[in-house]
DNA sequence: TTGAAAGCGCTAACAT
DNA sequence: ATGTTAGCGCTTTCAA
């Protein structure tokens, strides 16, 4: 009745109902697939919106439904192939039923992470993705109390505050490292960031220092290349540090393939072959690892996997299939290349395709 | 009055202005910085919110308020450091000022953008920035019409809807050709996608073929290297096709970094020198351009200033500052590498930073 | 500095 | 198949 002064603003579907000759009510089940409404009412509904250049408002509709369909999402960075994998993953599973993934990068800050997830959560999602298994205690709280589904990816930490899908970073490295020594390998350096901003990377160190006090071998070689998470240039940087200090170093193992890539570009600067003067190896099997000359032996996290694997939780915590929380685990894959050989083994295969969802009676 | 019979969803204002002994118009207040409350009444405000567990409902918020602090933005990939880039400007810029970017991304796909700004608009926005200047009719029709600002990025179009921060692709790669030819380049090919699809791929190739024709060369060298965009194992694969029908290609100049150090690896692969045997040159400046052996001659668009830009214009047109339709001109630079050698010139430099911004008498 | 009333644009719930 | 009523949780507006 007071409606639409004429330029009040963009069209409402009470201008789109008048327009068409029936109630609101009518235009609204009309703009819905799934509603009964007569076919000729909707066309002339359809086509009356069109007209009037109508656009649904979602923000009314996710007040008065409570349904924001919005799916929160944080990562560490934007910048990253591997977790862009996950984001596209994560997207691609949520869009196809209809929900919109809200995402924010913390910049590897936990402080930002906090004031992240507490600006998202403001938004009503239906359900909260985060990166790690580290948070500050007041972003645990923020999540534990949301009253959504809550899934951390990236890791396998100790006190799920929901579910999980992820895996063990340090494990992942562990297992590697065995690998190398049961090839023969001895001197091995780790390649990694200078701070324990980057939590998975210190997990990886921490893998690496396990591995090697278990094999009883010396863990000193580890060589800080700048602020995680290093880039290719800082890998660079760091190899020409460990060249020149351990110049007998058999083996490096870099956080990421980035640093790697780096590593290996400073050998090829220096001369040096690899694999056969000094190995090198990364993790995140990023594209480059496939291509480069030689290519990187790397470590095979999925992280589109990750993100598929959150997306079809969700749905199914949301729809009321999957109840209660789940602990998916991602098993990384161990890749071959050139840049650090290994006697043939199990090695390849994409065994992480078929597992089967591991669910312990969860939190 | 209905209020809370407990567990009835998640704290309100009203539940907190209950608590607090206050209305919920004076809690809106408190908490806004802003509006002018009683410093005690705040506190004992903030107190019954923190203690209740209240989260803010920015939905409700947004309806009311008709401001819902979104910018929606849409990109190709998310997993491109190109546009992730751009992706980190706009969005830096704008958290500060308290807006959330509400992120898309189209695949390439004229369709699927057109899919994703109808679903976007319905969140109502309060700017949009897309990427590229070549939209399908409908998708123009919805971003003219929405009333808001809208900036296309990463193009110079020929009718922009709207704002617009970026460059000529085609003009970029043309000086690039212009500069190989003054070098004594004669025999250059191009390296790309093979479909219309990434339209600045395309447009980068038709700089390539203005370039040849204007200067009398053959510019029937033209390698297509798969489905835009294409990756670094795409770019090894037609370098391979290219050194097997046209060895004596002196110059492959690549859509993208990406694809042209693929080019590089197949060229190691082979035992051929670079620049020597073959010259190579890029497009982007990704990382990757500055740590390879050699590092690749390529052109830098400045990915995050256009975010960066693109910003600071909505902010401007948001508050007013800046009244009418804006075209912010990035100007690309050569970055001579390793790859492709060229005789020294005006070459360097980040002349853009200092760059002001033209203005002309916009649609 | 604080409060009361009204309503943003939609849809749940109930009618017919 | 369609309409009526009410109200989601905030903020605008006006008043005190």
């Amino acid at each position: 009745m007071t409606r639409r002064a004429r330029g009040a603003g963009p069209p409402t579907m009470a201008d789109v109902a008048r327009a068409a000759g029936v109630s609101s009510m009518t235009v609204s089940r009309a703009l819905r697939r799934d509603a009964a409404v007569n076919e000729e009412t909707r066309a002339a509904i359809l086509d009356a919106a069109e007209r009037l250049g109508y656009v649904f408002d979602a923000t009314a509709a996710s007040l008065r439904a409570r349904r924001t369909d919005f799916i929160a999402a944080t990562i560490p960075s934007i910048n990253n192939a591997n977790f862009a994998d996950t984001v596209r993953g994560l997207t691609d599973g949520l869009a196809a039923r209809g929900y919109q993934v809200l995402l924010g990068y913390t910049n590897y800050d936990m402080a930002e992470e906090e004031r992240l997830v507490e600006q998202l959560l403001r938004r009503r999602p239906e359900a909260i993705v985060v990166t790690g298994g580290r948070h500050t205690a007041r972003t645990r709280t923020l999540l534990a109390k949301a009253g959504i589904p809550v899934v951390e990816t990236w890791d396998l930490p100790d006190e799920p505050i929901g579910s999980v899908v992820g895996f063990s970073n340090a494990d992942a490295v562990e297992a590697m490292v065995d690998r190398f020594v049961a090839a023969g390998f001895r001197r091995i350096a780790f390649l990694g960031g200078d701070a324990a901003r980057d939590t998975r990377g210190t997990d990886r160190r921490r893998g690496f220092l396990r591995a090697m006090a278990k094999h009883g071998l010396d863990a000193a070689r580890l060589i800080a290349g700048g602020t995680p998470p290093i880039s290719m240039r800082e890998g660079a940087a760091a190899m020409a540090a460990l060249l020149d200090r351990l110049p007998d170093t058999e083996l490096v193992i870099c956080v990421s393939d980035l640093a790697a890539f780096g590593a290996l570009t400073e050998c090829q600067r220096r001369g040096l072959a690899v694999p056969e003067t000094i190995a090198i190896a990364g993790f995140g099997d990023y594209d480059i690892a496939g291509i480069s000359v030689p290519t990187l032996t790397t470590i095979d996290p999925f992280p589109r996997e990750i993100g598929r694997r959150a997306a079809e939780l969700i749905l199914g915590l949301l729809d009321g299939t999957v109840t209660g929380p789940r602990i998916v685990a991602i098993m990384p894959q161990l890749r071959p290349g050139g840049s650090a050989l290994l006697p043939d083994a199990d090695g390849a295969g994409r065994a992480n395709a078929e597992t089967a969802q591991k669910s312990p009676s969860a939190p």
